[in-house]
DNA sequence: CATTTCATGCTTGTATACTAGGGTACTATG
DNA sequence: CATAGTACCCTAGTATACAAGCATGAAATG
């Protein structure tokens, strides 16, 4: 049963305050998908963390809309593994689950993989550049301490192999898989490791240029396999977001 | 408009003879949940071909529910790309989009095969003569001619790759994307094909009872790809179902 | 004081009403 | 006859109302 993971037992107050939804409504889009992607931020970025309560007439109230709009987004999150509903008891963000984190970790590096082959056999200066040049921006907005920025380039990157590949389909599937680990991502954020991250990318992108198919597959297994190794400290650092 | 001011059923040319979405409702089961596993398995067996007009009101109608479930099922509908939706013109079973269809094809390869070498670390006999039973079950459905029991096993045959390699959840990725595809080996079905599926299964378990990894991985690639040779036929028998 | 019962307020699930926009067929006008 | 306008109906998007299940806690009973 979904206990209340709150952290904070005592903390009687609504915590409304929680939901910093800062959504500006574009009239011209649906409602819906405005929701689901402010609520999807939210959760991944862990403002809303493992064990939340959404619920539906407190999310319509503080946005001001009514009901509809926020189930069909909850409807989404569910579908993404990222919200869980008990009927009459309530919707809350889902804990971390281990399995699906090391399942979801297997789907992803075999997809990339998988382009990453096929983006090196189709490789080109327009993509190397391309791609380093996202590289730089990320370096950039780490200086910055953007990470928000840094984790949006981080996709932008990753996604340039589907671009090279002409599979530029393939990364939703590989998105709705990151989607699904990234909060893990965002705990180890914060261990350093991120001025890490961007030479990992550039020691793909030299392989790439060399023509060098196999070494660039081993960098991203390599760079890929970065964050399941810190796993078992997160864990014991934030023991209250995960299960199994 | 001719409108007669008779009001028989049978002069509406509405093809609601299509909708034999023949629903039991189970009352104890959401209602949304059984209106999607309905019209998902009329979509993927080509009942409700691609274009099919999915209209929410006619749907409920149909059924005796209201809009709301039946919206329900098509927002998770839309999420698994088999129906679109256009705002203030109508819903649709979405057609068969040449690249998304490659895409989840080779998104599928790549994952049943990184599967598949997990899979032959740890297979055993016991792994075997399951697997071998569902291929028997699979040749009696064909003798039979029951093709939705065919298919039903042939899906429990892949996913047994996944429980083997313990890697259960990956499958959902897998059917996601098989879902994607599944309408064009529908298609294919009719080619006597089935057959050398069967043969080809087989083959498969015989390299994995060998402890022939590579073998086993080249057999099940060589089976995924019989799929796709036989494209660009069915194109030509069925131009309306296809866009790109 | 302990236990049972019931009232109340929460939750999601479902039904229905209303809004705004597009498509089409008919009509009026030149 | 041709064309432009208009009215109606259909669509999905959104809002609101109602139903049913669960949790909590207070009150009544032993």
């Amino acid at each position: 049963m979904p206990v209340e993971i709150g952290a904070e037992p005592e903390a009687e107050v609504e915590d409304d305050s929680a939901l910093q939804l800062h959504i500006k409504f574009d009239p011209r889009r649906q409602v819906s998908a405005q929701v689901y992607e402010a609520l999807k931020k939210a959760i991944v970025s862990l403002q809303l963390p493992p064990g939340s309560s959404i619920s539906e007439n407190r999310i319509c109230r503080h946005i001001g809309v009514s009901r509809t709009p926020v189930r069909e987004a909850i409807i989404r999150l569910v579908e993404d593994e990222l919200i869980e509903v008990f009927p009459q008891k309530g919707s809350f963000v889902a804990p971390i689950k281990l399995s699906a984190v090391r399942e979801n970790h297997f789907s992803r590096k075999a997809l990339e993989l998988a382009v990453l082959r096929r983006a090196a056999a189709s490789w080109s200066a327009l993509h190397s550049s391309r791609a380093r040049y996202i590289v730089d921006r990320q370096a950039a907005a780490l200086g910055a301490e953007d990470f928000d920025d840094f984790h949006a380039l981080d996709e932008t990157f990753h996604r340039s192999f589907c671009v090279a590949a002409e599979l530029e389909g393939v990364w939703s599937t590989i998105q709705t898989m990151k989607a699904r680990v990234d909060r893990v991502h965002r705990l180890s954020a914060v261990q350093g490791r991120l001025p890490k991250v961007i030479a990992e990318h550039g020691a793909i992108l030299d392989a790439l240029d060399a023509s060098d198919c196999e070494g660039a597959l081993a960098r991203l297994e390599y760079h890929l396999e970065q964050a399941p190794t810190m796993l078992e400290t997160l864990i014991g650092k934030h023991e209250k977001y995960f299960v199994d």
